[in-house]
DNA sequence: TTCGATGCTGTAAGCGCTTTCATCGATCAC
DNA sequence: GTGATCGATGAAAGCGCTTACAGCATCGAA
């Protein structure tokens, strides 16, 4: 009764092949690898009988012996919800997903900020049961670039770290030039008074789409305008548009770090009975899809999700294969003209 | 030279430790499971040892040693990325990776409408990589979830699968009432000619929204208004929404199966010259964050994706420990009242 | 005929961990 | 003092697979 439940159930393993055909597990084994020395009809018969008893290799004892998983983990050092909302997020999850298929590898999706204890993730990732590390979201201070380093686990950080770690691999995009875009779109224009809704200074992307911003304006001659910090999402960018709005009443323009930020610009700029771009105008970051269904539609700074997440994953698991790091990669942004600028 | 590349490298093992605290591999691992059969000096011994020397624990060993993985596959059965592109599903992956946080079990996040042949998946699953299951974003014909149970692997489905299969549980949101309440709602607010972009007939979900809508439009003793059937993508929904303008010029309200594609109608109204809600009253669906970006704001049937997602991780987790499939779970929806309607 | 290739196949030693079972003092009741 | 009991530890047998390495025909060349 209790004995027949699905605990006590058990797949065909190599050795119940191996037994049912006649042959040795290493037999088997090499038909299921493929590999070349065996002739074609003990092949046969092996394949034969391996469908006959719906066989299917038990991947974790081929880890084992392999001392290799084909899975890598993709972890988003984010601590709550509302910032994992963000849509540029779930591009990154869904392109990395996307690039990995047909490469036989696996995609795991760890949220380490929610992790108890801290060590937890390293020890997870160290523990084996994935060949390497991809990092997105990362935060100035974290300090697990290094650690994995140092424990030898490939990985490649999508956006710059803070500060440059030796053997680290990374592919930005480039936040400098994308911030100097937007600023030489608004200046070319014409627009004069220019204010800026930027990210958290914490985070490289946000520090350096405000750097390249500055020197847009700098190099027009124009002064700096205002600018308030959000923290990537609507409602932050709410909050920064109000205090901007107080700080400078005539503004004709504002670049926001994200497109959720703008779209909370947006709305205030609305509520403030300010018409976009005829009176102010809005530039965003990222160019998500919700960014061209904004009304008005949102000029944007677009970033080459894809092409990150391919690179990423490229670079990953050329330094699983043994390879060595490799230089950081700088991918290049354009600017998605629309209406609302 | 190219003997210390990262190859080469080998962390250490419980017998690493075992011979460097001098006790046995057993004792070790007690310790490292923390059974209660070891003495307090041993127990600390060992812990200090295992500091020393940065043990961590082999999870691919573990899992072949404890037949169980601690991991879940979260399986999304799409083709294209347009709709992957989808926020509910993004707003799904999330959910369930935040569900999972604490109970030690890892997501695997697998696209199995891209692998090359079908049975690749099933063969991934049955390979013991993952001890369970999810499906989400299922079509009519999918022969997966049958397989699985039949597979004897743990599994539950997000939503309704189109045939009752035994032993499978599922988690669905009430589709019907849904669409019901969205019918309802419009013929409340004085609608009499109202349309509908109903999704995916494939889809249980799209069509069970649109049965609740027609219960709804025959309760208040109204004709069934034309239908046009979308994708549940933005696209779809314009083209749905042009052709509906064509079947019926003077339709007073639109009902989306999903906000996207609202969306999509919002756009195609504003360039038809139809105000939104004056002329037209727009009801979506989801009620992902999107609903409430857009001009107007989009009234939509609001889904409880973070209970749903905790519901499915909890039959699942339990169905690992050897718990029945258990019943199907139905969750309420409600009406988010905005301005376009 | 003999020897060395050559080509398949089997043997067996791992991969790093868990877990049962046996062992061995120490403790306890009598 | 004796046997029963108990708690802590070790020995060893797996978990299911890969992969040297060895063995054994078979074949061609000398």
């Amino acid at each position: 009764m209790s004995s027949d439940g699905r605990a006590d159930f058990r797949p065909p393993t190599l050795d119940t092949v191996a037994a049912a055909a006649g042959v040795s597990r290493a037999t088997v084994s090499r038909v299921v690898n493929n590999s070349a020395k065996v002739s074609a009809d003990v092949r046969e018969l092996v394949d034969a009988t391996i469908t006959r008893l719906g066989y299917v290799p038990n991947r974790t004892a081929r880890s084992l012996a392999k001392r290799r998983t084909d899975s890598v983990a993709l972890v988003l050092r984010e601590a709550d919800a509302t910032v994992l909302a963000d849509p540029y997020l779930a591009a990154m999850i869904i392109a990395t997903s996307r690039s990995l298929v047909g490469t036989g590898v696996q995609l795991v999706l760890v949220n380490a900020r929610d992790d108890p204890e801290h060590g937890t993730l390293v020890d997870y990732v160290r523990g084996g049961h994935v060949d390497g590390v991809l990092l997105a979201s990362m935060h100035a201070d974290d300090p697990l670039p290094r650690v994995l380093v140092e424990a030898r686990v490939p990985t490649v950080v999508g956006g710059r770290p803070e500060r440059p770690v030796p053997g680290l691999a990374y592919v930005d995009c480039d936040n400098v030039g994308g911030g100097r875009l937007a600023a030489e779109h608004l200046v070319g224009t014409g627009r004069r008074r220019i204010a800026s809704i930027a990210g958290p200074p914490d985070m490289t992307a946000a520090a350096d789409r405000l750097t390249g911003y500055h020197r847009g304006l700098a190099h027009a001659g124009l002064p700096i305008g205002p600018i308030a910090f959000g923290d990537f999402t609507r409602l932050s960018g709410e909050r920064a548009m109000t205090e901007l709005l107080e700080r400078d009443p005539d503004l004709d323009a504002v670049f926001a770090a994200n497109d959720l930020m703008a779209v909370g610009a947006l709305r205030v700029l609305r509520a403030a009975g300010r018409r976009v771009p005829e009176d102010v105008a809005v530039v965003g970051y990222d160019d998500v899809e919700l960014a061209s269904l904004t009304e008005p539609a949102l000029t944007s700074v677009h970033q080459p999700v894809s092409e990150q997440a391919d690179t990423m994953t490229g670079l990953l698991l050329r330094q699983i294969g043994g390879a060595a790091p490799g230089d950081p990669v700088l991918l290049p942004v354009e600017l998605v003209h629309r209406d609302s600028s």
